[in-house]
RNA sequence: UGGGGCGUCGUCAAGCGGUAAGACACGGGACUUUGAAUCCCGCAUUCGUAGGUUCGAAUCCUACCGCCCCAGCCA
């Protein structure tokens, strides 16, 4: 929605932040004739995550706001890192997240034609050499960050031997490495981006859209520029990565004459307790760290959709973080925070017990099955309420038992009395062990008067637990997830190798868990409270007859942090 | 070291010469058939440091300090 529509419809304003404060001033003096135009320019070599979302966020939601357009390109011109499987996943994901680009969809290799005919103007204009200098060559030549650089021998071609050998190398009659396109600027900037730059190297390999037909490719510095040109853009959006880039942005669109966008850039997001740089993910991935992209542990966008989160979380995430130019690291207790905030109003919540312990209810009838009523979502009437079988054996958490209580736990503990969410109260009257002096059973005694969780003569109870009925309840698998690392900024350790600082628990898997029997035909990806413990989703993988979930992220739990500072 | 950026609460982040927003986190309290949610209250006399300009500075000037980025025929 624009603005205008946020504002009639009484909801907060956007914060405005340096680069929204850019794009108005430019609408505001006619620039582009008003107009907004934006793109989100991934190249097709990995997964998005979190990170990504944050750029997409921006570059559409401008775009969007401004009553704007925002394209997708794909800034394919590395022919070897390139497929067409991440650019299929790369538009789900973007999809998922909620924005469309229309029918604007583009690819950098849909320009190479246009590219190849500037290319071939600034050879004319005298602004670009064919450079016969081997990479080794083409670095020695650079110059270092204190010293400048040396002019190439074949900087001063004619313009028709340039025109010669472009278009040779063009034809493929050169092999890979052996010659490049630069641009005549100046081997003695201070930028070492200036000092005569690469345009084109010789690839003989094969495109994963244009197959064969080119064994020249532009370098993203000829592409990107460019290709935002002819599309019309009025704002390039990019990291701070491209800042010592821009320069260069600048001098090829000035030396063309085309359609200048405006590059502006952000920075990008670090979450803490995880890396989001593509290489670290890769190595992740590929030492069988997490057992893939979409691993619930990962920060990809596939990886936090299994995991259970939302787009509107991910998108409140990306709001909330802001856009500035410092570099930062953000706590990911605020994505989380985020999750929760969505996921309260409209997770329904269920029963599960992660972590069985027996309970007989020894004045309860054998073979009796009551059904109590229980509220699907407090937050949200309108979800309705469920039945639920009550029976003589149960199953409650084992950690909200002690036979030996620390003062303020107010669950269940010899002779004490709790109440069973939505059901009955009940007092331990015996524990049971076994022969290793492992509690197996707690023997209890139930107050028919409390049905329904209150009583006549108004006893105040403080601790309420959740619970399953032992004969009506489901088996599942249950995957608890926490953060990848322990240490809060791994991408800080830069050479140290980072396995050592790998959260051991990352993943604990409960096997033997019961969850309430309205669970059975959970769907894929659904997202719920398991009560008093945090919320969940079906993984992809359950089934009905093995069912498994995954923690999205636990419930806040002041009492752990309360005996944890007592203990 | 040359160049380009950036330094405001534990973490993000507003602030644009008129006397430090907000969010997360944290601490305290209320409420509670989720120790959840919700609701109150508290949380930077100070803006990297030091000078200067000004009636007045986080905002302007100067110097210094610190952090990040750039020497791929990657993007």
């Amino acid at each position: 929605m624009t603005e205008n529509e946020r504002a009639e419809a009484g909801e907060p304003e956007r914060p405005r932040d340096f680069i929204r404060e850019i794009v108005e001033g430019d609408i505001r003096a006619g620039k582009n004739g008003g107009r907004v135009h934006t793109r989100f320019p991934p190249e097709p070599n990995g997964y998005l995550h979190i990170g990504h979302a944050k750029a997409i966020s921006i570059d559409f939601g401008i775009a969007e706001e401004y009553g704007g357009l925002c394209n997708l390109r794909f800034d394919d011109t590395n022919p070897v890192k390139e497929e067409t499987e991440y650019v299929e996943g790369m538009k789900h994901d973007i999809r998922w997240l909620g924005y469309d680009w229309g029918d604007r969809l583009f690819f950098a290799s849909d320009y190479y034609e246009q590219l190849y005919t500037w290319a071939v103007e600034l050879i004319r204009k005298g602004k670009a050499y064919v450079c016969d200098l081997s990479p080794d060559e083409v670095r020695e030549y650079r110059g270092t960050l204190t010293e400048p650089g040396r002019e190439s021998p074949y900087r001063n071609r004619s313009v028709e031997e340039n025109l010669a050998l472009f278009g040779r190398m063009r034809n493929g009659a050169f092999p890979d490495g052996s010659r490049t396109l630069r641009a005549k600027i100046d081997m003695a900037a201070s930028n070492v981006n200036m000092r005569d730059p690469i345009m084109y190297r010789i690839l003989h390999a094969t495109h994963h859209r244009t197959g064969d037909a080119w064994c020249i490719y532009p370098t993203y510095d000829w592409a990107h520029g460019q290709s935002d040109s002819m599309e019309g853009i009025t704002h390039s959006l990019c990291d701070l990565a491209y800042e010592i880039h821009r320069p260069l942005y600048d001098w090829f669109l000035e030396a063309l004459g085309a359609h200048h966008p405006q590059q502006i850039e952000f920075a990008r997001l670090n979450l803490t307790h995880t890396v989001l740089s593509k290489r670290k993910l890769i190595r992740i991935v590929r030492d069988g760290i997490v057992k893939g992209w979409d691993d619930p542990r990962m920060p990809t966008l596939c990886g936090l959709r299994r995991r259970g989160y939302t787009p509107e979380a991910i998108r409140t995430f990306c709001e909330r973080i802001g856009v500035a130019k410092r570099d930062s690291v953000v706590d990911a207790g605020l994505l989380e925070h985020c999750l929760r905030e969505d996921l309260n109003r409209r997770a329904p919540r269920v029963m599960a017990v992660l972590r069985p312990l027996r309970v007989v209810i020894e004045n309860y009838p054998e073979g009796i099955v009551e059904q109590v009523e229980a509220l699907n979502n407090p937050e949200d009437p309108a979800q309705g309420t469920r039945l639920l079988p009550f029976s003589r054996v149960l199953y409650i958490e084992q950690e909200d038992f002690r036979e030996d209580p620390p003062k303020k736990f107010y669950r269940l503990a010899p002779g004490r009395e709790v109440r069973l969410k939505h059901a009955y109260f009940i007092r331990c009257v015996d524990v049971v062990k076994d022969h290793a002096g492992e509690i197996r059973e707690l023997r209890c005694t139930y107050d028919p008067q409390t049905m329904g969780g209150s009583s006549p003569d108004g006893r105040e109870i403080k601790g309420t637990l959740h619970w399953v009925s032992a004969d009506h309840a489901l088996h599942a698998e249950v995957r608890l997830y926490s953060h990848l690392f322990s240490e809060p900024d791994p991408a800080k350790l830069e050479g140290e190798d980072l396995t050592q600082f790998l959260n051991p628990t990352s993943l604990q898997v409960l096997s033997d868990c019961r969850v309430e029997a309205s669970l059975a035909d959970a769907g894929p990806l659904q997202s719920y409270q398991f009560l008093r413990q945090g919320y969940f989703c079906t993984d992809p993988e359950s089934r009905p007859n093995a069912l498994v979930f995954n923690r999205s992220v636990a419930l806040r739990d002041s009492w752990a942090k309360l005996e944890k500072a007592g203990g």
